[in-house]
Parts: structure tokens; sequence; C-alpha cells
DNA sequence: TCCTGCATGGGGATCAAGTT
DNA sequence: AACTTGATCCCCATGCAGGA
């Protein structure tokens, strides 16, 4: 170049310095960047901009640089040179953070030690950036006050907080999010600060507090060193925390190459002599009494679903089933009396369902929301439904009727079928509970028309004999006029009454009159019913 | 004016040969 | 044996020049 193309770029400058060009969309994505993460090194700021050339950044930094946004240095490393390990001035932040211009001096240089920790931590960052395999990304990323998280502890409840230097979720394809608190120790950290440490983080798990923001306790990840430090710390959480505890620390000595921290296998989960496991499968360790829970509640909700599937497909499996829950509940009785009381004459029976139940428990299925909680759904039944249950109620009252008149045939009929009869034929079926009666009260019946008969057959004979007593007692031209068969008309209208409930004929009952001082010659009692609320025989009503 | 590839150089560690 | 010195390596920044 010659010197006075030099002199003119220098005379350029100076003016470009007296008027700053404005910011371009990459100098405010950088003070950003530098604002969220406090201190990043110009390759963790290339690895997070990778779509900018690195030279690139460095050309803009110290552009940045020279204008004020941001500070930086090189500090001390042991072999090489390091890196400019960037921060953001209070200017810089003021712009990328859209607030006013601060008033007061600038920042510090930051101390190497902070430095260090703060770059630390954009390292873990760009790490789970760049090196988590594919699938799995990082979803949050949470410092300083954002990760903070106040609680109050179990006993005493006493206001606490605990202060992650990071919070991380990290999304682990389908199987959900995998949480993480991160503490990073650059080797500074005093054996006294480690026993706080882990102080705070048992009483935040000791409390449940995790339950606030988390589905499950998310794991500590506790950076360090070297391996020593790394179980010292296990040791001490373990003494405040005791095994069976929710909280899952692993700890590491990847904290002098932090680029690992993803990929490498140097995570150990417990003091003892457990091999160590890459991030994935300590985080995946630190969920799985959250996996367990969730596949049990899916297993069982897969197992009710197909409980009710068989419930609503197999109309005697919804049988037995209404039949174990129908003692505590049964609001089928909101689809109607014509309804529920077939249905529940079908889950009375235990044989072989009929063709009608079988279609009426179907529908009764399909009408259920939840047959295995009996839950009915907010709908009217279709007119289909309402047919398989008028079937149903058919099917019953036939069967009903099927049963009086086989019962009529084996113990003859009484009042008690008769009546079943007639309410069966006026659409009133039986109640499961009285057709289940019935058989018993026939064959009672059966006993008091045996009885019956052997009055009426003693009646018959006595009823001769008075006959003949009262006509001889006639004088002689009325004897002429009449024979002793015109007497029995009247003796029966005097002795025989008839039973208002059961319609019977009562005849008189002398042994049972002596012992009860009535008349002997008169009927008192029904022998059906034992009741004594008797009609006098009319005209027409006589004995057979 | 901005961006970028290339050459160069700086800070520091390491190592082997030379010196005391 | 201890110290010094120069070569070399590592890691990174910076200056320059040319292209967009």
């Amino acid at each position: 170049m010659t010197p006075s193309a030099s002199a003119a770029r220098r005379r350029n400058r100076s003016r470009s310095r007296r008027q700053a060009p404005p910011l371009s969309d990459l100098d405010q994505r950088i003070l950003s960047l530098l604002s969220h993460h406090r201190v990043l090194t110009q390759n963790q700021l290339a690895a997070i901009e990778p779509q900018t050339p690195e030279r690139t950044l460095r050309y803009r930094c110290a552009r940045l640089a020279r204008r004020g946004l941001l500070g930086r240095t090189r500090p001390y490393r042991e072999r090489g040179s390091a890196p400019h390990h960037l921060w953001p001035t209070r200017k810089g932040e003021a712009i990328a953070c859209g607030g006013p211009p601060p008033r007061g001096g600038e920042r510090q240089e930051p101390n190497p030690l902070f430095l260090a920790h703060a770059a630390g931590l954009s390292e873990i960052y760009v790490a789970l950036e760049t090196t988590l395999p594919a699938g799995v990304e990082l979803a949050r990323f949470e410092r300083e006050a954002e990760a903070r998280e106040p609680f109050s502890t179990w006993m005493k409840h006493e206001q606490r907080a605990i202060a992650p230097d990071v919070f991380i979720e990290i999304a682990d394809g389908d199987g959900g999010p995998l949480l993480a608190f991160i503490e990073l120790d650059m080797g500074t950290m005093s054996h006294r600060r480690l026993k706080q440490k882990a102080a705070g983080y048992a009483e935040y798990a000791k409390a449940d507090a995790w339950r606030e923001r988390h589905d499950f306790c998310p794991a500590l990840l506790f950076v360090t060193t070297t391996e020593k430090r790394a179980r010292a710390f296990l040791a001490a959480m373990e003494k405040e925390l005791g095994r069976d505890a929710l909280l899952l620390t692993c700890a590491s000595d990847l904290a002098r190459r932090l680029g690992g921290i993803a990929t490498e296998e140097r995570w150990l989960l417990g003091t003892e002599g457990e091999d160590a496991v890459d991030l994935l499968g300590a985080l995946r360790e630190a969920r799985r009494p959250w996996d367990e829970e969730r596949e049990r509640i899916a297993t069982e909700r897969q197992e009710d679903d197909a409980e009710r599937e068989r419930l609503r497909s197999d109309p005697a499996a919804l049988r037995s089933h209404l039949r174990s829950w129908r003692r505590r509940e049964w609001s089928v009785d909101g689809l109607g009396e014509g309804v529920a009381r077939p249905l529940e004459i079908t889950l009375e029976g235990d044989g072989p369902l009929a063709e009608a139940e079988h279609r009426a428990l179907l529908a009764l299925g399909a009408i259920f929301a939840d047959p295995l909680h009996f839950r009915l759904a907010e709908r009217e039944p279709t007119v289909r439904e309402c047919r398989a249950f008028a079937d149903l109620a058919d099917h019953c009252r036939a069967a009903q009727l099927r049963k009086v008149a086989d019962l009529a045939l084996r113990f003859g009929e009484g009042p008690e079928l008769r009546e079943a009869r007639r309410q069966i034929e006026a659409s009133e079926l039986l109640s499961a509970s009285d057709a289940h009666w019935l058989e018993q009260k026939a064959a009672d019946e059966e006993r008091s028309r045996a009885e019956q008969a052997r009055l009426a057959d003693a009646y018959f004979a006595w009823r001769e004999e008075e006959a003949r007593r009262l006509f001889k007692a006639k004088g002689f031209a009325a004897r002429l006029r009449s024979d002793p068969g015109d007497f029995l008309d009247e003796i029966d209208r005097r002795s025989l009454r008839l039973c208002r409930s059961c319609e019977e004929i009562a005849y008189p009952d002398p042994k049972r009159a002596r012992y009860e001082r009535a008349r002997q010659d008169i009927a008192f009692r029904c022998h059906f019913c034992g009741g004594g609320a008797l009609a006098e025989l009319d005209d027409e009503g006589g004995a057979h």
C-alpha cells in the first residue's frame, strides 16, 4: 500500500470514529448473546453463530470493543494463548436490552475467577447446543435469576432458595423432557461451600419443592475438576439426603474439558464403584421414577380400555359386570321403568343369553360412556336401541307368562298365579325377586288347595246330610212339592263365603271353628290367604 | 464499506542442547 | 544438578489485500 493510501484509510477511520455507523443486525445479535450469557469467548461466539464466518465475528467484536459496547480480555492460560473473553459493557447491555443509556462509570474488567466460571457455563451451553445426538436438543438454558427457585423447608417452613448456576431442559425426542440443575466448580469452591450447596439441594428435595414447577425432580449435575472432588460431593449429598431420595445427584470431572459434557461417559451416579455414564444416561435415570409412573398409568388405561371394549362387545361379560355393580347403584333407572325392569331380570339370569337379551345388552353397552364405572352417555337411546329394549321387555313378558303357565300345570292355578298373570298381561313385568318367589308361592298354594279340597269334600258330605235334614223337617205337603236337592243352594248361600282378595270359595272348617269358638257351619277364613275379609255368595255364585 | 482468505505474529508451554 | 537458551508447537488475534 502507498503511504498516501494508508493516510487516506486513517483519515476514514478517524471520521468513522466521530460518526459511528448504525449497528447492524449481527452487531445487535452479538450484544444480545453477550448480555444473555454474561461472558463468551471468541470461539464460543463462533460456535453459537455458525452461519457467520469466524473472521467476520472477530472483526465485528473488535469494532464493538472500539466503540465501547463490549469489553474483552485474554486471560492467562497454561498452554498457548487464550482467546478473547468478551462481556457486554453497561452501554452495550443497554443497547441489547433496549434500556436507557447507563449513567455513571463503566464496569471493571471482571476478575479472572468469575471470567473462567462464566465462560465455563457458556461452554456448557455451546456443548449442549452442538454435541447432543440427533433428535435430542436443548430446550431451555436458564441462568442466575431465571434458574433460582425459592421454596419453604419441609419441617420448619423457612424460606429458602436454590440458585443453581444453570437450569436446563433437554427435549429427549419422544421420551419427553430431561431436567437438570447444573453446578459448575472450577476447582475454587471450598469444602465448606460444597457442603452448604449439598445441604441446600437436600432441603429442596426433602420439601418436594420441585413439584411446584416440574413434573419430576430434576437431576443435580455437579461438574468439577477432578474425580476426587466429584466423589466428595456425591458423598456429601448422600449424607445430607439419604439414598432413597428422589433427587439424583450426578458428578463429573469435566470442568477442564466442558466440550465433552454431553458426550463423555464421565458421569458418576453414586459413591460406590458404579460405572460412569454419559449425560443423557444420567438424566434419563433421574427421570425414571416419572417414566415408570407414566408407564403404569398408560398400562392401566390400556387395560381399562380393553375391558370397556370387552364389556361393550360381549353381552355375557357386561351382564356379570353389571350384576356385581348393581347392589351399589343402578342408574339404568334413568332409562325408565320399562327398560330398567327387563334389564334387571336379565341380569339375574345365569344361563346362556337369549337373542333378545343379547341384543339389549349390546344396546346397553353402546349407551354407556364408561361401562367400567357405570356412567351412561348423555344422549337419548337411538330408535334401534329402543327397539332392542322393547324386544327385551316382550321377551321377558313371554318368559314370565310361560313360567306362570308351567307353574299352573305343576301346582294348579291359585290366586297368586292368577294375579301374576293378570299383572304380566297388563304389561307390568314381575320384579326379579317376585318372579323368583312365585314358584314357592305356587307350591304353598298347592297345599292350600289340598286343604280346600279336603274341606270341600267334608262340606259336600255334610251338605247332603243337612239338605236331607231340612227336607225331613218340612211338612208332608211341602215334601210332596220338593226334594232334598232344592235345599242345596240355600245351604251354600248360608255356609260358603267368597274371599275378596283371592276370589276363592271358603268352606266351613268345623275343627278350626271349634278352636276359635266360631260357628262350625259357616266359612270364616280363606284357605289361601288366611284372610277373614269374606263376602257372601250372590245368587249365581255357588259351590261347584 | 463490509466481508473474508491468507500470512503473520504474539503469548505461552515444552523440550533438548548448551552452559555454569 | 541447576540453569539458560533457542527451537518448536499450540492457540489465537490481527493486518493486508482483494472481492462484493
